[in-house]
DNA sequence: ACTGTGAGTACCAAAACAGAACTCAGTCGA
DNA sequence: TCGACTGAGTTCTGTTTTGGTACTCACAGT
C-alpha cells in the first residue's frame, strides 16, 4: 500500500476549480517564474542584491541564463532595469511592486519546504521583524472575519456568478 | 526613466534574509516543484484529477514529460500512486498532505497572476466556498494579532538567534 | 480475432542550460 | 599613454531537458 497517501477527504472535488481562463493566467505566470532560476532571483533582489555580477556570484547561476532570466523579468514588469550610474553607464535591477508583490508565493514555497522537505527541523524561520513571532501564512476571510484551509476555496468567475462544474464528463 | 520601478523604500535589506543553508531548501524546493508543469499538475490533482491520461488531455503535456513530473512528484512525497484497480493493474495519482500543504503556494501565485498579468479584470477569483467572499492571503502574528506585508519578515535560525547579517559589503 | 483503453516507452528534433572564454566601454594608477 | 581592472554582458561549445509522434503491453469486451 502507498505511504502517504490521503485516503479520500481532503481531495476536494471543487478546489481550485476554473476553466480554461483561469488555465491560461497561472500558466502565465508559470512562464514567468516557473523555473528554478526566477525564483531565487526574486529571493535575492528581495535580500538586497541589485546588480548582474552580485546575482551571478549569489546564486552561482551561469551568466548567459541570468541575462535571459533578467530580461524575461524585467519584460513581465517584475523587475525594472535602472541605470545607476551614468558616466560608465552601470545599470541595476530591482524587484518593481509587482515583484515585490511575489512576497506571499515566495514564502509559501519557502515554508513548505522548510515543513516538508526537511527531516525535523527547519533551517530558517521566517518571523515578523517587530516581535519575532513565526509568522502564519493562510486564508482569511473577511466577511466571516475567521481563517480557512485549502479544502474551503472555491473558484468563481469575477462577476460572482459561480463556475459550476460537472467533471463527470470529459 | 524607467518604468515602474520602485524607488527605494520597499527594498528591505533585511526581509527574507538567510544565509546559505535556507537557500539549499528553497532550491530543493524548487527542484521539486519550480518547473512549469508540476504546479499545473498539482492543481489539477486539487481540482480532482486522478488519472494519467487525465492530467495529460487537461493539462496538454507530452506524456513522456507527464511520466517524469508524476515520477517527481511521487518521489518528492507530493502525490502518492495508487493502484485503484487490479485484474488491469491501473494507477492513480494523489496528492498526499504534504502536496495538499502546496495550496498557500498555489493560491498566491494564482492570485498574483490575476492582479498583475491581466489587464484590469480577473479571470478567476478565489472565494470562501461557506459564504462567497473573496478571499484574503497574507501574513498573520499570532502574538501580535496583526497582519502585515512582506516588508516586516525577517529570516531566523531555528534556534532563534537571529541571523544577523549587514550586507554592506560582499 | 479484432478493437479499445489505460499507462506508459522509444525515438528524435528543438530548446534550455552550463561553463569558460571573449567583448566592450569606460575608469584608474603609474 | 599604456596597461590593468570593472561591470555587464555576448559567443561558443557541449550537455540536459523538453516536446511530439508513434509505438508497446496487458488486459477487457464483443
Amino acid at each position: 500500500m502507498p505511504v502517504n497517501a490521503v485516503p479520500d477527504s481532503p481531495q476536494p472535488e471543487n478546489v481550485h476549480d476554473s476553466d480554461a481562463h483561469d488555465h491560461t493566467t497561472l500558466e502565465r505566470t508559470l512562464k514567468l517564474v516557473g523555473d528554478r532560476w526566477s525564483i531565487l532571483i526574486i529571493r535575492a533582489a528581495l535580500r538586497g542584491i541589485r546588480r548582474f555580477d552580485d546575482f551571478a556570484d549569489d546564486l552561482g547561476i551561469a551568466r548567459p541564463i541570468l541575462t535571459k532570466r533578467l530580461q524575461r523579468l524585467v519584460a513581465g514588469g517584475v523587475m525594472a532595469k535602472e541605470r545607476y550610474q551614468e558616466r560608465p553607464p552601470r545599470y541595476d535591477y530591482r524587484l518593481t511592486p509587482a515583484g515585490v508583490a511575489l512576497s506571499p508565493a515566495l514564502v509559501a514555497l519557502i515554508k513548505w519546504g522548510e515543513h516538508h522537505l526537511t527531516d525535523g527541523g527547519a533551517e530558517v524561520v521566517l518571523v515578523h521583524a517587530s516581535c519575532g513571532t513565526e509568522l502564519e501564512q493562510g486564508f482569511w476571510c473577511t466577511h466571516c472575519a475567521t481563517t480557512f484551509g485549502p479544502t474551503a476555496i472555491r473558484a468563481m468567475a469575477p462577476a460572482a456568478t459561480p463556475i459550476a462544474r460537472d467533471r463527470t464528463k470529459t
